[in-house]
DNA sequence: ACCTTTCGTTGAAACCTTTCAATCCGAGGA
DNA sequence: TCCTCGGATTGAAAGGTTTCAACGAAAGGT
């Protein structure tokens, strides 16, 4: 492979110094029409591609983001990579995606890899949102923004989306439903989100005024399909007197397998089991009995979470935000007899 | 932000030569355990992080591979993603995923901009595999291999799976089974997969000696779960009579949403209607009837894609491979009473 | 005490782009 | 004809790392 051309290259063939060249690619129209024309030609002839890590050098910092990602088969964080893109695009930056896949060491290389590359700023939702390596990457002068997680301190921007009230939300409606006995199935309980979703849901309930044993929780060792399959499994062991009418779910995912398994043990949603899902995925819609879900504003989280961390590359005055959103509820058949 | 700290830095306050301070960084074997010392706590005192700009530019290329996929959120390329991603770390390289959604004009941008990065390799699965950006990229010099994709010249190394065979061996599952009208749900045809598929489907029907106008194609518009339930809705609109006793899919996304209509409607799976599915993502066994679908060695693709673009980077007698997988049927009950 | 190795360290050059002060040239005005 | 002004072009410097030939010093051999 012969090597690349450089500036140089193409200032030869042209004719010009370099200085101009770079004066082309950089600011036509300080260039006559008739050099540029030439430069143009030259360009074209060998094939000439600028070296970005050259001009980055230069420049102290490349034309990227990166969003650090727990989960690529999740629907909702490529939903979140996409907003992200978006606004990206419209800075005219590219984003790089890079799959942490849950393994702190993954993460680490990953957060390293980018502040040695100057990216202009990363978003993460990290494995734990308290680590060190965070404090790293800021101590390195790099911008970064927790996305869907918080931190006590406010020594990041963050954006997250208010738990708390998605889990009150869902509890409210099923309320309104007339339901007096409900489960929530979700877990492990180290997980925030859970832990938040679950106790709105308790406030709610609370307020409603209804008794605190009639909400019953069925935890689950994860938020996957399988897990809710199981969880129905539970529900459908337990006496019909003790047997909830409805159940709040901490995800869709969960949502889905406890429908699935309803379905096969012939049992009717909502008839005999309302249901509620969290996150209102593609999937959540098109499922057999289309599902009611607590809708997040995914795109726009991500969408935000970039534009805080341009503003902190950009804007010496920046001050760190910690945005948090609000989900509304999507009612679908699942609750609506 | 206090600007970074270079090798400069380092070397002062070390009291060595930056020459030292890069021998500490890349061949510390040659540096004196005490000096190395001095230079370590130097860089740790300063909080010195390499430059990767400037190591690119010195090397003529990163340390980075990255890979341009179609949609993140199907599940199939993001295990190809893990796949590359696993060989990557192997290598000492870093993956960097770029979500083009299908479009022509992202993936363009992209392309450019990894070849102006010096990318150490690119993988992609185009939105289409005969465009001349791809030409562009290999005439710059940077290596690209083809995932999931063919293209007739061997200017580009490729993986892909087999899917006519694929769609033979579905096709030979249901007429083991008995089966003597099925119906063949996928589209549009612009797809290449959808294509073969469907080629190999009719072959292994037409070598078992069934009559053609007994396999009937049900086109639809795209390979998603509600167009799946459309082709049910269709499916179930024929006369009794000319109704197949079985269904292969050109996805699992269409088996899976044909799946919820047939059960929507009270019909029974695989009695009514027996589904064969292709992918096997991880909702398929996860479904209501855990679904028969054909397996492609997703990661395995991945990985020696990998492979391929990294030999194609090392190795000057590199030769371009055009690889094709094996795709394998997995039985579940979706077709087998 | 002198020569040869060997090991450790050094300093300059190269990678490619961008920037900016300096220079050049031609046109227009006096 | 000479001067001035403006726009076009130039050349050198800077940015941080790596590499490599060259140098210095210490250790080993005679």
């Amino acid at each position: 492979m012969a090597r690349a051309h450089s500036v140089k290259d193409v200032a030869a063939r042209a004719g010009v110094s370099l200085g101009t060249v770079s004066n082309v690619l950089n600011r036509p129209d300080r260039v006559s029409p008739k050099t540029r024309a030439r430069v143009e030609q030259a360009m074209q002839d060998l094939g000439f591609v600028r070296n970005e890590s050259a001009r980055q050098l230069r420049a102290g910092h490349s034309r990227t983001l990166a969003y650090v990602l727990l989960d690529a088969r999740n629907p909702f964080f490529t939903d979140v990579a996409e907003g992200a893109e978006r606004a990206a695009e419209a800075a005219g930056l590219r984003l790089f995606l890079c799959h942490s896949d849950n393994r702190a060491s993954r993460e680490g290389d990953y957060l390293a890899h980018l502040v040695e590359q100057r990216v202009q700023g990363i978003l993460v939702t990290p494995v734990d949102p308290q680590a060190s390596v965070l404090d790293d990457v800021r101590r390195n002068g790099t911008p970064l923004v927790i996305v869907d997680r918080t931190r006590e301190d406010d020594q990041f921007c963050s954006v997250a989306v208010d738990d708390e009230l998605g889990g009150r939300l869902a509890v409210e409606h099923l309320v309104e439903q007339g339901h007096t006995r409900v489960a929530f199935i979700g877990g492990p309980d180290t997980i925030g989100q859970v832990r938040d979703r679950l106790e709105g849901a308790r406030r709610a309930w609370k307020e409603a005024g209804l008794p605190d044993d009639q909400l019953t929780v069925v935890p689950t060792d994860g938020l996957t399909v399988v897990e809710g399959r199981s969880a129905g499994e539970r529900l459908m062991g337990l006496a019909k007197r003790r047997r909830p009418s409805a159940a709040f779910c901490a995800n869709d995912l969960l949502a889905l397998g406890l429908l699935q398994q309803l379905s096969t043990s012939g049992l009717a949603v909502p008839g005999d089991l309302a249901i509620v899902g969290y996150d209102d995925i593609e999937y959540a819609s098109a499922a057999a009995v289309p599902l009611t879900s607590v809708r997040q504003p995914r795109q726009e989280l991500g969408r935000r979470a970039a534009e805080l961390v341009l503003d902190e590359a950009d804007n010496p005055a920046h001050v760190h935000e910690q945005l948090v959103f609000l989900p509304e509820l999507v009612a679908r058949r699942s609750t609506l007899g």
